[in-house]
DNA sequence: GTTCGAATGTTGACACTGTCAAGATTGAGC
DNA sequence: GCTCAATCTTGACAGTGTCAACATTCGAAC
């Protein structure tokens, strides 16, 4: 399992085809993946792929899988720049902080994004990614909204689903919707007033006061 | 322009490929959509097609378009069915229906509903459907809502996006994420949640003061 | 009623794709 | 040093979108 440089046998083939991949559908979108162009680009036959992948849809869900941690890596980005002290305020900022970053992520790579939901149920069934998925990580954030009283217990209840289903949404609209021609500075302002809706939504549940631009900050 | 039945000229030939396209997708999904497959069942030389359809694409978006309005078709069922007298509770449940209406659509033509995702942008940029896009008929609502008094003026900015990407989201979450296994009862529960957290949501920009249960009846 | 052009449908070809089968090459363990 | 399994290559097949050239037919102008 030495360097390849030379001849026969490549090395780590495998993972050159993965990163192969990724830079195609950066390009190309997820429909001009293709194996046989994968291969031309590291410099093999075709075919030499399937000794590390059984087909075309098992690579996709590889690369899928990576782009779900990249995701969750843009997340965690976001998170680490709450610096919020009161518990309360910091807890609601960065469920909108995870929110940014999955949204950050679509609009920076709209065809990686794209692969990622082709493949959703295959990446959030087959694979465990570690528990480095989004849907976890959101999980841990609704938790503390729960921990700091500003989210009732009843209301935690698909929580996860909807506050996925909004900010994926959202993110979906910004790269093949009518949000695609907007600035960002629109669509900022837009992913904003989504946050908020979310944040208002949850501040009633426990009778909380809020102000207008507590999230904004 | 007489029926066909013998020979050469088809009659009908592009409505005859959309209807097969159609019935195509529903079965296949997008990606199973073959221009030659589609000759085949309508008993005609691969390429004629091209008569009526610049390229793959072109078919495409012509299909999406008509999805577009099946989709619009569904809301407005859910919309229908709406009988509540007070206005206020009646504009509330009239969004929620819009809702309903959209994710009825997408649980029951997976398939239709993926080919329209893929072709959004090119579906509400290059066609005016006539007005009867689910983006118009979802602003409609929202301003009866605002006329009632539910919605604050103020809030009815970007509301068509925030209440699209949560409804859209969960389609897609439906159709191809984690609640694709779960059942149509804890599916409608899940949604029952997201349409509540959208109300609730609105309700607090006026102040009103609504019950756990409203929107269902 | 005949003729002619435009619309429509067909045939053939090319490049590209995924995938299977069979052979060639290599590294690692005995 | 030999053997075997892993890895890569070559060759083939069916399927696809699309272009070019050809065939047929409908409708209108004369």
């Amino acid at each position: 399992m030495t360097l390849p440089t030379g001849s026969y046998h490549h090395g780590d083939l495998r993972e050159a085809l993965i990163e192969a991949a990724v830079a195609s559908v950066r390009e190309n979108g997820p429909d001009g993946l293709a194996l046989r162009d994968l291969a031309r680009r590291v410099h093999v036959s075709h075919n030499a792929a399937y000794r590390h992948f059984a087909d075309r849809d098992d690579l996709v869900v590889e690369v899928a899988g990576r782009v779900m941690v990249s995701i969750v890596d843009s997340m965690q980005t976001r998170l680490a720049k709450v610096r919020t002290r009161d518990p309360v305020l910091r807890a609601r900022r960065r469920l909108a902080a995870t929110g940014r970053g999955y949204v950050d992520f679509a609009v920076t790579e709209p065809g990686l994004f794209r692969l990622a939901c082709s493949s959703l149920s295959a990446v959030s069934s087959t694979i465990t990614l570690r528990e480095r998925d989004p849907l976890t990580l959101l999980g841990e954030v609704l938790d503390e909204l729960v921990d700091v009283g500003f989210l009732a217990p009843a209301a935690r209840v698909d929580a996860e689903i909807t506050c996925w289903s909004a900010v994926h949404g959202f993110s979906i609209l910004s790269t093949d919707g009518p949000l695609q021609g907007t600035t960002a500075k629109e669509r900022t302002a837009a992913l904003d007033r989504v946050l908020i809706s979310i944040d208002r939504s949850y501040a009633a549940t426990t009778g909380t006061t809020i102000g207008a631009r507590d999230l904004l900050g």
